[in-house]
DNA sequence: TGACTTTCGGACCATGAGTCCAGATTTACG
DNA sequence: CGTAAATCTGGACTCATGGTCCGAAAGTCA
């Protein structure tokens, strides 16, 4: 059922375009017993995020690959951005609905990201400024709208200098002490 | 007409609570009269935008107070955003309704803001790797996303934490230099 | 089989953006 | 002035879409 839902979010060239109702059909389904499974649009677009995101919150959580426990934050957190980021591309359609709706940031998997994206911040710095590190968690998701993103593509950028980009924004909001920081605004 | 438009959105909880009918009966108008003047509900919140966002354009151009030429780009930079956070938050609703319909990276008023902001960005790096620019502008005005500010206010940061937050990290984003940068990802 | 419960599906409702045209108002002209 | 043409106005109307609801179908048990 989720998987018909997907299909048609794939497809379409806007998700707006993607109503209910033919999704209802594209499950064969009434409309009734989409709203019974998932109470709303909203629920539904949930529900469809959660089972993509499932990867991800495993790879993370079960610390493989670039997420063992002895690389250095810095380079975990923006293995992780770069994740989200494919994560984005892929899901496009999904993702945009979703963005477009109010509400995305209290939605779990959005607080997940948030959660996880501070841990390695935290890590990375010392001890930051009050509200620093819950700055830099959200900005640097905000860095990631699919809506940017696909702006940034349409306008020249390719996705390796994006990537590049926030790489370094990574080091930056993570890799750098409160000293170096203050002697550099001494300046 | 806009005024009475305006009024509206300040007093609404949400921006979608503020019907195009409401707006007409508020101007004592028809609704033919209002979409003939303004084409459709995005334009009429551009055109309220517009008359909003006039001040802001007229203080940064005319290059008084903090934006005159002998101010350092930084600091220029940090006074046009720290600008725009208040304004947004001054007129949150309707710039909730501008930043919740798509297209909004296309406004004019947004390729502006763009335009400022990488201006003084290019100013005060030497000459960045292609595309940081840009990118570091993009990424510093989706740090100021209404909805972003707002959870976070509403998340125990004060606006001053925000503020702060948000100075710190102008100064990376323009303060450091290339080599400053690569000494720093090479420990 | 027959009474009772659960689930299904699509007709139906509410809402809000955008259209349209009959009438009012203004302009043009003799 | 008076009348005809041109323009403008407002609100009734259409249309699309999320969400509800109820009669029917299917399932369950004795």
């Amino acid at each position: 059922m989720l998987e018909a839902a997907d299909t048609l979010f794939a497809q379409a060239d806007g998700p707006e375009r993607v109503t209910m109702d033919a999704i209802a059909a594209a499950c064969s389904v009434g409309k009734g017993t989409l709203f019974r499974a998932f109470g709303s649009r909203a629920g539904l677009l949930d529900a469809l995020w959660a089972t993509k995101i499932d990867a991800l919150r495993a790879s993370v959580e079960s610390g493989v690959a670039p997420f063992r426990q002895e690389t250095l934050p810095q380079q975990r957190l923006a293995a992780f951005l770069d994740l989200i980021l494919t994560f984005k591309l892929d899901n496009r359609h999904l993702i945009r609905a979703l963005e477009f709706g109010p509400g995305i940031l209290q939605s779990p998997h959005y607080r997940w990201m948030l959660g996880v994206t501070a841990g390695f911040i935290e890590e990375g710095m010392g001890s930051p400024p009050e509200g620093v590190v819950l700055y830099n968690a959200h900005t640097l998701l905000a860095a990631l709208h699919i809506d940017l993103i696909e702006d940034m593509l349409a306008n020249g950028l390719s996705l390796d200098t994006i990537r590049e980009a926030q790489a370094r924004r990574v080091y930056m909001a993570v890799g750098i002490t409160e000293s170096d920081y203050k002697t550099l605004v001494r300046t």
